[in-house]
DNA sequence: TATTGTTATACTCTATAACTATA
DNA sequence: TATAGTTATAGAGTATAACAATA
């Protein structure tokens, strides 16, 4: 592997941990951990089962629960008996779930802030060089 | 915030959410907790005490502590009292740690996997355009 | 008196295994 | 019998406050 390749290897990793770290301090500044912020923003845009819930969070079933617990707790999601099938549940975010959700993307600045440090086109390379990078593996 | 910042801001996303899953894999894979892997990785190119470690990782000196506890119990890392300011302790790492840093990074396909996508010439383009992301703010 | 690190404690995240309810 | 979710439990990460040792 090439030494270039190495190093742009290594701006990645500084980029993503800023970035990461970032995203940490957006959601505590709302007062919600990083795991409880995924989980709104998992299901702002519609109610979603635990389970599909699980498979976006790449985590166990029994993960879920406990954090919709949590954030049922606060009153920022409810938890609904599904209508077809009547074992799985229904995780909707609430009024005020939503808002919360709203001011943790507010508060997580770090990516507008970046990009939009680059011109147009370079935003547009960018957003071509990602679209390479992030395709999936096979 | 024009339409396309949002559209590389989501892209980013997607992408730095796939890094991360995949740095955790790695690090499972070895036998390691990602906070334990990015312990042991800020002790591989030599010696730091606990304040420095923290200051690394962006957490608290007690966080450091057990973490640090756990590795040493397992003989990745030892701890010694240091030799100027006798209150600090020099963490180092040992053979089997270095070993296992090893392991981890390369078990850490991801990053050169996608990366090798790219031309020469794009390399270098991202790379320029990372120089720009990654500055720090002010 | 200030600083470095540890201990005690508590909360959250996370997974595994056993369980309940429904299909 | 299989599946969706929960409960019980346990280990790890994380921070705060109180503390010990050293400066």
């Amino acid at each position: 592997m090439p030494d270039r390749t190495d190093r742009v290897a290594q701006q990645l990793w500084g980029f993503v941990y800023d970035y990461d770290a970032a995203y940490e301090r957006a959601a505590r500044a709302v007062g919600l951990s990083t795991a409880q912020a995924c989980l709104l923003k998992a299901v702002a845009d519609g109610p979603r089962t635990m389970g599909e819930i699980a498979t976006e969070l790449l985590c166990d079933a029994s993960n879920v629960t406990q954090v919709v617990t949590r954030l049922e707790a606060r009153g920022l999601v409810t938890r609904q008996p599904g209508r077809a099938d009547r074992r799985s549940r229904e995780v909707a975010i609430t009024a005020a779930g939503a808002e919360l959700d709203r001011s943790a993307r507010q508060a997580f600045r770090f990516p507008r802030e970046r990009i939009g440090r680059l011109s147009a086109d370079d935003q547009q390379t960018l957003s071509t060089l990602l679209e390479t990078l992030a395709a999936p593996d096979s």
